[in-house]
DNA sequence: AGCCAGGCTCTCG
DNA sequence: CGAGAGCATGGC
């Protein structure tokens, strides 16, 4: 359908049960108006097919029980209908829209502290980017500094470097590919609040990705997440905790467990120890019922933290969750 | 004002 | 080879 001067054409997507869009997007709901956010039942972010920018709005769709979705999909030219199917895949595993959260919940059935968080989150997903190139170069940004300040940073580096769509008359931007962050110099990076140790690093994967040297989506296809960790953290500016971050977010490695990280430590002594510090060495041991699903059990201890879900809910309170804005975290 | 925040590398001893 | 300095910005 032609609407002005771009096109415009809809799709929908059947999750995996139990999945609640609301509650898994909202964590984008600080997110930039430009690049992507969660506002009044709306997601939306700009997506790239066989090269092409398209921008995505996502939302529930009318279905027996409220849990399909319905996605429009804007662009410049005319959509084919293999370019819709693909776009229907990434928005699709945006979301995590076809992890077996059962299997989940079944796993942990035996930690009554994370039960009882999960029933009150109950079809929450763990967001995935589109590329593990967005997932590694987020991380790095996000080592050591709080997470505002890195998200304000890399909000800064994708209006900078990132392709821009207009549609109407507004304008968003695509996630930098490697191309783009290459072609920066150093001082338009630096101007974004990166530090010169981390212009450095993310201009050296860039570089190495556009020089063949690097794969990063071949990662995807290795069974072992522990091999995939060792080969991310012998790259430079990657260490462990960035190499787990991006197999969870750009890879959906549940059993990833970034057991160095200060808010996944946090959120396990406010739930496990009484808000007691932890080593990493106490969080691997109560992580350790969690088998192959670290990463997502993190996940919800961060969500269940960030809107405040009470350490020993048992019982009493209804299984709502608050209205609230949370930080982005993905 | 100064310290710390979802690390990592490089340099010393 | 272990310990420590240095780094970016913003919130407290």
């Amino acid at each position: 359908m032609r609407n002005r001067d771009y096109f415009t054409t809809k799709l929908k997507l059947k999750p995996t049960r139990p999945f609640n869009f609301d509650l898994s997007a909202r964590i984008f709901s600080d997110g930039d108006v430009q690049i992507q956010r969660y506002q009044e039942g709306v997601y939306w972010q700009v997506i790239r097919i066989d090269g092409r920018l398209i921008l995505s709005r996502v939302m529930a769709s009318e279905s027996f029980d409220g849990q399909d979705i319905s996605v429009e999909l804007n662009s410049n030219q005319e959509i084919s209908a293999h370019q819709m199917r693909l776009a229907g895949e990434t928005i699709s595993s945006i979301f995590n829209m076809k992890m077996e959260l059962r299997r989940f919940y079944e796993e942990i059935r035996d930690d009554r502290t994370l039960s009882a968080i999960a029933s009150k989150l109950k079809g929450l997903r763990s967001p995935t980017t589109p590329t593990v190139f967005e997932a590694l170069v987020s991380s790095i940004v996000e080592q050591q500094i709080a997470l505002n300040v890195a998200l304000g940073m890399e909000n800064r580096v994708v209006k900078a470097f990132g392709e821009p769509l207009r549609i109407g008359s507004a304008v968003y931007y695509a996630f930098p590919t490697s191309p783009n962050i290459m072609s920066a110099t150093d001082e338009q990076l630096r101007k974004c609040g990166l530090s010169q140790r981390k212009v450095q690093y993310i201009k050296g994967i860039s570089r190495a990705i556009v020089d063949g040297e690097v794969d990063l989506e071949k990662f995807k296809s290795y069974e072992d997440t522990s091999e995939i960790i060792r080969e991310l953290d012998a790259i430079r500016g990657v260490g462990v905790w960035t190499a787990e971050l991006t197999t969870i977010r750009g890879m959906r490695r549940m059993d990833a467990f970034p057991a160095d990280d200060l808010g996944v430590r946090r959120c396990i002594s406010h739930y496990y120890t009484k808000d007691r510090r932890i080593s990493a060495q106490e969080a691997r041991a109560i992580a350790e019922k969690w088998g192959k699903w670290k990463g997502l059990a993190s996940f919800y201890l961060i969500m269940a933290e960030a809107l405040g879900l009470k350490a020993e809910p048992l019982a009493t309170k209804s299984a709502s969750v608050e209205h609230g804005t949370t930080r982005e975290l993905s």
